[in-house]
RNA sequence: GGGUGAUUAGCUCAGUUGGCUAGAGCAUCUCGUUUACACCGAGAGGGUCGGGGGUUCGAGUCCCUCAUCACCCACCA
């Protein structure tokens, strides 16, 4: 097969995908150890950005590198429902059609959300073919299919019984633009400037009056105490008392409680149990009422008196400034810079709120996660990441999983109509009201946190309790888990401690956090910016394999970089060095080789060729055992570009070993495919004429057998080119002659040298004349006469300063006591023999030097 | 308020447990169309490793300190 000059990755991206899938290439089959990973389901309803073609590469070339290597390698694709993202990209939808949630029962916005995710749907599953990933798309799943909603409610129940989850009323994160509440860890707070207001609270009895400092001075009409420091001698005799509350006609008690920091305000705080979280819990010590006046839709509701009822909170708080202002009340105003919670999604300020929802109580199962994760059982890459997790999970709330949202699981429980405290598990979703014996009971209208379900994704997927669970029993639990820093806590801690709770085992041996995609000025990448790349343009552009080369390159675990075209580009040079080297080697050894090759080296440049694959071999298998990508990646570049194409290729000129050659191209596209699918597969494919051979299934590349001496030969012919280029380079001297004295190497490889340096002749002699070579140990001259030779003394003279000032260093470590007796004996012998091959080098340039010296005078 | 990471060439970053003259890609400069590739080849220049102190025979690497930046966590009214 002829190739064409340029490759041009469009013109065989897309078949070579479609046989791999046809072949079944990415069914696990392979006999050695399991290797699998379930990718992190990608939103079913979006595209995919830049960030995921990192992530897609990652999984990848660990799992076509694994599959290589003949473990039985597993990589399960999924999409995820991620119930309140799509939720509210559905609502902006209706929105545009001018319609709202409140238009649509529960059942109805459900079933329209269902259509408008399976419309939009397939998207993402062309995009990873595109990006080459190499997943079983037989085993696909989605978040809402049968076994994950079932897997969800087993869990559910399991809890239930054993008393983890619990119904309970509790100060929630509520988003009052999304009618729904958040857990902890999706709030996003944000240091903001605030006034603090000092407001006057009289003494029912007359006897004074007490400040209280407060940032939201519209809670008030909640206050149902005011709490002092105990130890505060300014308050002490107002405890017990009473204060008379503005505004409205309430009296409240004066409280002692040492939560209250008598430095901060006044060292009197009022306390508003219904919508702050530390006045909930003081609230609770002293049994105090709950007055809830914010309503979920973000208004003052009818415990505020009538004029304030419908306001919003910002109004309200307005209306009580000014109001508290033209009474007196309002003693002074301070700026106040604080920490205010937003919805991460609408940006809306969260509102605590009291509401009725289920909780899961996360102690025991913290506590198992954190035991496993010191007990070292997973394996962090970076390895920091791992005590993070660890004292996240240490000071871990209980996890509030009811969302008041349609798109999701419904939650599989239902309440006494006639007894609001009796609760029962039932999994009859689908029925609004159901009724066992003489009691109805109606089901909770809440979903799933989505997180809860996807807590489960490891070992849901592979089918645990399942009728076929052959999947749990080959790959649980999963080699490795890769995804990005953002969800090490909501997701990761999740995963390990429902694994360990659920299977009694650690989901995953291995984690990997990723940095982000930032734009290219180092920026984050945001829509509204508009400084989004666009993954698919770029495969365009550049092809696949230079997007997946350019982006990993440069990049280390859990640090965030730019995106760099320059990068890709770079890669899609790459792409194109690997196509021209397999050009060059079918034009010399014919189209159809593959697995015929064998490796019989006989130059001096076959010997050194084998050692440096040999090493490379080695070299990339160790960096993607550890996971360094980006090493790995460089390591076979400088190889396949540095040693092969433009020294063995270049050698092979002069004397072709036509199998070598083969055997090398084979090798080469094996350790290059998990980095370059498509080039590799596609050029494998035109040195096959058995077109069920697939280099994605095929085996990772083994050393063969070659002769160090002669490989190290080669070194020195090297170093005999690299001089002459630069001595002719210098003194524009091409075309010279190359003498040496007896050295049987550099007879066999006259040749090659020749070609390579751009010589016209190297000739063996008894005794040389011209410009003696210092970089090798043999006997060479260029025979370029005095005159040219002296310009060559500057370059000379530089050289051996150098070279003085090494020994000098050299000398002074070997002189120091201190060094020759603490160092390893093996770092001392190596300097020695430094020592020694540095003082023969100057020896050779300072006769070079004063030779022309000496002419010159 | 706590915690973590970062600071190395013009740019983006490597530098594994302290040990050869600190590396890569891109960018820059010079030369070159030699029958795989100009998405190419040959060569060159460029860094007192953020500042200061310490430990050590030896520090980019370990310790202390200062500075700047980034991110994460947290219920200061």
């Amino acid at each position: 097969m002829k190739l064409p000059k340029v490759y041009e990755p469009g013109l065989y991206e897309n078949d070579i995908y479609a046989l791999w899938e046809r072949s079944e290439a990415f069914k696990p089959s392979g006999e050695g150890d399991p290797y699998a990973i379930v990718m992190p389901p990608p939103n079913a309803n979006a595209n995919l950005h830049i960030g995921y073609e990192l992530t897609a590469a990652l999984q990848d070339i660990a799992t076509r590198y694994h599959r290589l290597k003949g473990d039985n390698t597993l990589l399960l694709p999924g999409a995820d429902h991620a119930g309140f993202e799509t939720q509210s990209v559905f609502e902006k939808h209706l929105a545009k059609e001018g319609k709202s949630r409140f238009d649509f029962s529960r059942e109805e916005l459900y079933n329209q959300i269902w259509d408008f995710v399976a419309l939009n749907r397939g998207n993402f599953e062309k995009q990873m073919r595109r990006m080459g990933v190499s997943c079983d798309w037989s085993r696909f799943t989605f978040t809402l299919d049968d076994r994950v909603v079932k897997r969800a409610y087993k869990t559910f129940k399991k809890m239930w019984d054993e008393d983890l989850v619990y119904r309970g009323e509790r100060l929630v994160n509520f988003c009052t633009f999304h009618g729904t509440a958040f857990a902890d860890i999706e709030v996003v707070h944000k240091e903001e400037p605030g006034k603090l207001w000092y407001l006057k609270y009289p003494l029912t009895d007359g006897s004074g009056e007490l400040i209280v400092a407060t940032t939201r001075p519209e809670t008030m009409f909640g206050d149902t105490a005011v709490a002092v420091h105990p130890d505060d001698k300014r308050y002490a005799k107002f405890i017990g008392k009473t204060v008379k509350l503005p505004l409205s006609k309430r009296e409240i008690p004066v409280i002692a409680d040492d939560f209250v920091d008598p430095k901060f305000g006044t060292g009197a705080v009022k306390i508003t149990p219904a919508h702050d979280q530390n006045d909930y819990e003081a609230g609770k010590r002293h049994d105090l009422p709950k007055i809830t006046v914010i309503s979920t839709d973000g208004t003052m509701n009818d415990e505020t008196p009538e004029e304030y009822r419908g306001l919003t909170v910002d109004a309200a708080r307005g209306k009580v400034v000014t109001e508290l202002t033209e009474q007196g009340i309002l003693e002074k105003t301070e700026e106040h810079h604080h920490s205010v919670g937003h919805c991460y999604k609408c940006d809306n300020v969260i509102q605590p709120l009291l509401r009725d929802q289920w909780f899961i109580d996360m102690q025991p199962l913290a506590a198992e996660a954190i035991k496993a994760l010191q007990a070292n059982k997973i394996t962090f890459y970076p390895e920091t990441k791992k005590d993070q997790l660890v004292s996240y999970l240490e000071g871990l709330h209980d996890w509030n999983i009811s969302r008041q949202i349609a798109w999701g699981i419904p939650i599989p429980a239902f309440q006494n109509v006639d007894n609001p405290d009796d609760w029962i598990y039932d999994e009859r979703v689908g029925e609004e009201l159901i009724t066992i014996g003489d009691k109805t009971y109606h089901r909770d209208p809440d979903v799933f946190d989505t997180w809860f379900s996807s807590s489960s994704w490891p070992y849901a997927t592979l089918g645990f309790e399942s009728d076929n669970d052959q999947d749990f029993k080959d790959f649980y639990p999963l080699g490795l888990m890769e995804t990005g820093g953002e969800i090490l806590y909501p997701w990761v801690s999740r995963m390990i401690m429902l694994g360990l709770y659920i299977t009694g085992d650690i989901p995953f041996k291995e984690v990997y956090i990723h940095g982000y995609v930032m734009a290219e000025d180092g920026s984050k990448m945001s829509k509204s910016i508009g400084n989004v790349v666009d993954p698919l343009p770029v495969i365009e552009q550049y092809g696949s394999d230079a997007l997946r080369m350019g982006i990993i390159s440069g990049r280390s675990p859990a640090v965030n970089r730019g995106y760099d075209t320059r990068r890709v580009e770079d890669a899609r040079n790459f792409a194109n060095k690997l196509w021209n080297v397999a050009r060059f080697i079918e034009d010399r050894v014919g189209d159809v080789f593959a697995g015929a090759a064998t490796a019989e080296p006989e130059t001096t440049a076959d010997h050194w060729v084998l050692s440096k694959l040999q090493h490379t071999i080695r070299l990339v298998s160790d960096h993607l055992e550890e996971y360094r990508f980006s090493e790995a990646y460089e390591a076979l570049y400088h190889f396949v570009w540095d040693d092969f194409a433009d020294w063995y290729i270049e050698a092979s000129k002069s004397a072709p070993n036509a199998d070598l050659l083969g055997y090398c191209l084979e090798a080469i596209l094996k350790l290059a495919h998990p980095f370059a699918p498509f080039v590799t597969e596609t050029i494998w494919q035109t040195i096959n004429d058995d077109d069920t051979s697939v280099l994605a299934t095929a085996t990772w590349p083994k050393a063969a057998d070659f002769d160090n001496k002669k490989a190290a030969g080669f070194e020195e012919i090297k170093a005999i080119i690299t001089e002459s280029r630069f001595i002719t380079g210098v003194l524009k001297a091409q075309g010279s002659t190359l003498y040496y004295t007896d050295v049987p190497v550099l007879t066999e490889n006259a040749a090659l040298i020749s070609r390579m340096a751009r010589l016209a002749a190297v000739t063996e002699v008894k005794d040389g004349t011209g410009l003696y070579l210092v970089d090798t140990k043999y006997k060479c001259w260029l025979d370029i006469d005095a005159a040219t030779a002296r310009e060559y003394q500057g370059q000379l003279a530089e050289k051996r300063t150098a070279q003085e000032a090494l020994i000098q260093r050299l000398e002074t470590r070997l002189s120091n006591k201190g060094y020759v007796d603490n160092a390893p004996k093996k770092v001392v012998e190596e300097t020695r023999q430094q020592l020694v091959e540095a003082q023969d080098q100057l020896e050779s340039i300072k006769t070079e030097y004063e030779r022309f010296g000496s002419q010159e005078a």
